[in-house]
DNA sequence: ATCTATATAGTCATTTTTACAATAACAAAA
DNA sequence: TTTTGTTATTGTAAAAATGACTATATAGAT
């Protein structure tokens, strides 16, 4: 058996992280402080330890370098061809998370000098092949938000149907229409009612909902299929 | 740079590889013929050559094992838990692909003793984690066929709707309506007629389609979504 | 009170889905 | 030659969903 203080050299992890705020969607990029890329943006990542499963790796690494942490990182794929990163063979494995921007404060961590958020439609030039794994991983997302309810995670616990509605809009970069968005949502009976309206509001306050996972699984069950 | 003839050893490649015969979905297994897990049934794999692409090495492997060639494979996921290999550390990045049964001869190839398929609902028991990663796959699968015509590999080039609608069945697991399910999918535009129907049968012969992936490409640009 | 911006409910023609009935074609059995 | 069994297709009508709107409600600000 291997140590199990070593990594795999062959192998790295990469996150992207997709956040929302003020209708628009970023990517947390971090910038290297050491290193051939030292100075050059790049997704969150590094090495693999002997003694950690790769899902543990990728959320230790995010976390050290960004201090983006409690969220649930879900693997998109591996790219592995040959010439991808310098004087060695490495194959990266991506994660992806979306994340609500404003429940986090970042700190750059670990061999990161710089930390940030980043608009999806105007992103810096970056370290490796990470321009094109971030432009497939957001191809997906895009792809993946149509089929499953994984858009709430980028929301607060609770919010307005307004705010779902412009999450939507910013992925799929379309305008929708306000009571049929409404009403397709509240047919799936995958929101409940916190019972509890918007506070500081300037106009008139929408009520506030949460997504029920509950229902959402016993729903699968049945054949159920998410589809906006 | 490593030598090119190497093995990468933390890395391996498994294949989920799906057959349709006879409205059912069976899966492409082979017997190990040698090393610890010898006279066990495992999933089509091995490692990763340092000169070649994930993508080459999983078709390689496949290949070499099986004798079933010209073919697809599409990245599932890695998979990369602690204790999931005996003696070391290795991680797994699973590919897979649909086929049509008949259209490939097998032959036990490389450090394999037997190939064959198995029933998707009556898998024996497996090597490593490949249980567990065959299931997962099964369910992506159940999941995207309803997603993305990826079916029509799993037919001959002509089939008729019957067929069709027999695949969809077997891999959802469920009796379909057959005007509505034929209605549903002329209406999409993906299937042109082959002008032929079937011969030697000894009912009414159907008509013959192919999936036209041109049009696909054209609708995708579109906005297209293919939903079953 | 009025204005303005947003929340939420309602309307209605159109399209789509669903469930089922009906007809057509063809080979083999009677 | 007629009947029978099996599958291929087409038809149809009620129900449901969609899309494009309109209308009303509620709040703070002027």
């Amino acid at each position: 058996m291997n140590a199990t203080n070593e990594i795999i050299d062959a192998l790295s992890i990469d996150c992207v992280i997709f956040g929302f705020k003020d209708a628009a969607i970023s990517i947390l990029l971090v910038k290297h402080g050491q290193g051939v890329t030292k100075g050059q943006w790049a997704l969150p990542g590094g090495w693999i330890m002997y003694n950690e499963s790769i899902d543990d790796a990728a959320y230790r690494l995010l976390t050290a370098q960004t201090a983006v942490k409690n969220i649930y990182l879900e693997q998109y794929q591996a790219f592995g061809k040959v010439g991808r990163f310098p004087e060695k063979r490495v194959i990266t494995i991506c994660y992806y998370a979306l994340v609500n921007i404003e429940k986090f404060e970042l700190h750059a961590g670990g061999s990161v000098s710089q930390v940030d958020w980043f608009n999806i439609r105007n992103i810096p030039k970056m370290a490796f092949d990470h321009t094109e794994i971030t432009k497939k991983c957001f191809s997906f997302l895009q792809h993946k938000i149509r089929h499953e309810p994984i858009g709430f995670n980028l929301l607060p616990k609770k919010f307005s149907l307004l705010q779902l509605q412009e999450l939507y809009e910013a992925i799929l970069d379309q305008k929708l229409d306000k009571p049929n968005f409404r009403r397709r949502l509240m047919k799936m009976n995958l929101l409940v009612s916190c019972d509890e309206k918007q506070k500081d509001v300037w106009h008139r306050a929408a009520q506030l909902y949460r997504f029920d996972k509950k229902s959402y699984d016993q729903l699968l069950d049945k054949g159920f299929s998410f589809e906006i």
